[in-house]
DNA sequence: TATATTCTGAGACTCAATCTCAATAAGAAT
DNA sequence: ATTCTTATTGAGATTGAGTCTCAGAATATA
């Protein structure tokens, strides 16, 4: 499982987690695999990725540092983005409130080069 | 369904904002409250936020200007922030893809002040 | 009045995710 | 090894938000 899900870098759901180990010839159930990814999530080694769409996406922490996303709501493109600058806005606008940051979900959805003139 | 929705400033999902219409003593269904708030989501009257919990909530649009929101994970209250930073930050980033910018979620997640000392 | 068009309610259905529970595997103790 | 205990698993049932269907009601048009 966690093989499975560092062996790309994408941004998988369960369900194309699951097919790409059932096709690597493991018998695992959909059960497994969500209990695994769990496990991996609450110990901080898979990041969940909430995109609004009812289907979660995971990545792999391996080598990653914070980031946030971009996604084309085209073709479902997921690409990354970091910026200082928000980041410390953010700790700035919670502080304002008196409040304690714990997590942050910034998505920019986008349409891509690709999609925007192919 | 409109004049319920303004009813209030809470940020109610759909179970909510039927229970309240059948206690007002209106009998509509389920299927209905979805339709009619979809209709209005699609005209920008109501906004839908989609906070990852698999739940949309809505907020309607009277006399409010663009904002993104705080998220209590204790108490589950919802505050608004807005940051001319942040936006023109988001901006420049999707610039600098290439990319064009066509909505975006930005949640912070918090511990309100009430929750963090009773 | 007759006809067409839209709207609505009830419940079936979808789909991701979770839960159940018996079966299996793995460990520990004797 | 053999028994006893504990943890993990697969298959399928269940959940829950949201969507779809379709017949009947309401409304509009002629």
């Amino acid at each position: 499982m966690w093989d499975e899900l560092c062996a790309t870098n994408d941004h998988r759901d369960a369900e194309e987690i699951y097919l790409a180990i059932r096709q690597s010839g493991l018998n695992v159930s959909r059960a497994t695999v969500y209990r695994t990814i769990d496990v991996l999530v609450k110990n901080k080694m898979v990041r969940k990725l909430e995109l609004g769409d009812g289907r979660a996406r995971y990545e792999h922490k391996v080598n990653a540092t914070h980031h946030d996303h971009l996604i084309c709501i085209q073709c479902g493109k997921i690409e990354e983005f970091m910026d200082e600058v928000i980041e410390s806005r953010q700790d700035e606008i919670v502080k304002k409130f008196g409040y304690k940051l714990v997590r942050h979900i910034h998505q920019l959805f986008i349409i891509c080069s690709e999609c925007e003139s192919p």
